[in-house]
DNA sequence: AGAGTAAGTTCATCTACTGAACTTACTCTG
DNA sequence: CAGAGTAAGTTCAGTAGATGAACTTACTCT
């Protein structure tokens, strides 16, 4: 298929974009909301390919968002689980459920919802901007340069 | 390649995974953080084959994340815009922005950030729970059904 | 001894993405 | 008025990648 790569695209949407591959690595990586997760059990629940599923788990590994752990030595198993990088992208699947809760269901919205595992109190996800916590509008928006700050740019380099 | 298809999963991620459905999407989507664009300017600007643009662009219209309008009559010329629900998708593409500028470049961050319209100044989305505007952490959370509120469900049908 | 299990690998087939060239219907320029 | 230019696609052959089914390995359990 010859597929693009944006890994090295200076947008971040881009490089998250290519993170992600294709449509399965955000449903291999939701099943991680339970914890732990082991080969036999991804393949089952997702019904995903054992080839396609060995291929993204070990680009997973290799991206950081997953480590693989030898759960037992004799015969060698292993399980799967989120590191700091893969529990971080979890923001990304919350916005997306988000998003589909609200956008690809009826009226009624998912038959499926988080809640907090300790109070089981509904939990809603929303994109907010983090100085003001209200919720982003991208008409509101545009593309920019980080302006350096002033010790990090040489004097000679700078607007009159 | 026979991909599996999920816009009719019981899990929100699932069937916004199905939308996007492929690494063009969210590229597409992005551009129209500047608006309207027309079909020329996305080929060239994101160096995409004009076949797989044009399938998508219809994908996208189809799925109601784009509108398509004919800016000129003679010869018909055509730009597409975010409708209602694209502007809604673009939280998706804040949260892939967030995550994408902390993990995926290295110390400084990407070279492209967000700035609002009006101020300039530097917008960091951050993906909150609607309640408690704190930042939500998977290992906090797990699976649950919608309990249905006490009118919708009759009283045979409640628990003892 | 034979069945079962976990974690893959291998293989032939099928399909969607790719770049390049082509099409259409008009406008603009010399 | 001939020829170039432009926008928005469509068509096409080649190919990389996904697919399901079967196979492998190395142990445990009955």
């Amino acid at each position: 298929m010859k597929r693009t790569r944006f890994d090295d695209d200076i947008c971040p949407v881009a490089r998250t974009t290519d993170l992600m591959g294709d449509s399965w690595t955000p449903l291999i990586l939701r099943e991680f909301l339970a914890g732990p997760r082991r080969f036999e059990q991804l393949q089952e629940r997702l019904g995903v390919s054992r080839a396609t599923l060995s291929q993204r788990l070990d680009r997973l590994v290799t991206d950081g968002l997953l480590a693989k752990r030898e759960y037992q030595p004799n015969p060698p198993r292993f399980e799967y689980l989120l590191t700091e990088k893969g529990i971080a992208f979890w923001s990304v699947l919350a916005a997306m459920w988000a998003f589909g809760d609200r956008w690809l269901f009826g009226e009624s919205g998912a038959p499926l919802v988080l809640k907090d595992r300790e109070t089981g109190r509904i939990v809603r996800s929303i994109v907010v901007d983090s100085q003001t916590r209200e919720p982003i509008d991208v008409r509101t928006m545009r593309l920019g340069r980080p302006s350096k700050s002033v010790t990090e740019v040489p004097l000679a380099e700078r607007e009159p």
